[in-house]
DNA sequence: GTTAAAGGCAACCAAATGGTTGCGTTATTG
DNA sequence: CAATAACGCAACCATTTGGTTGCCTTTAAC
């Protein structure tokens, strides 16, 4: 028998390099805290921690940490304005994420589309 | 100056209420060595704990746990086969995790929009 | 029927995470 | 200028996480 391949040595992980740089993004995005604030932010503008936090159960310390975590991960930006600190959704690092999920997706038909072919000769 | 109200409180969240079922999706895929995974799985078909050990620098018992929690997040699911358990990708919780990401960026076009119109009054 | 491969179970560990409290600083507002 | 609102900093805490090691069980191969 042919040893097999180990399908994640090194050559064969590069392939797949441009997907791990956004594990971070999906970090960020696996709290449903994190969330709720995402899409808070996605469709109000720019909110201030106060507000964001206002209506939660959580401190207000708790919001300023997740969303620094979301800033790290790029998905918000503040905007300092006088004794208030506005935050604001940016889309850029949601949309390599999005791209990131396409092309599982897409690797993943192509994978079916080959079985498919091979099943029928 | 009418309060304003918080953007989080429970009449505003509920309308968001499908984005947070998605966290622990986002939170499997939040990790280098479990995208990888996923990549390897979603190209290869079917494969075993050995088969994805091989070529990485971690524990066998390190990727079962890895497995574990995306099996947890319903992102792959196992085959008992003899003294094999082989591992295989399932597409379906990775499409909501698209529809997620889809939602946020929709609400946020429609936010700019929104903004957009009323600029031009 | 031994031997070796594949895997399960459990304990253990360090570091990260999600959260709190206390207190200090900065900037409005009256 | 005094009061207060909004925020920053730092310490602290329990739990989770990513990983290890050691040993036991099951199954295939010879």
């Amino acid at each position: 028998m042919s040893p097999r391949t180990s399908p994640l040595a090194k050559g064969a992980r590069s392939k797949h390099s441009g997907l791990q740089k956004s594990a971070p993004i999906f970090a960020a995005l696996g709290d449903e805290t994190r969330l709720r604030l995402i899409a808070v932010l996605c469709a109000g503008g720019a909110l201030s921690i106060a507000q964001l936090t206002a209506g939660t159960d959580i401190t207000r310390q708790a919001v300023t940490k997740h969303l620094q975590v979301l800033a790290d991960a790029g998905l918000v930006h503040d905007i300092r304005q006088g004794r208030e600190r506005l935050w604001e959704f940016e889309p850029t690092r949601l949309e390599e994420a999005r791209r990131s999920l396409d092309t599982i997706a897409q690797q993943w038909d192509q994978a079916l589309t080959r079985l498919k072919s091979m099943l029928e000769q």
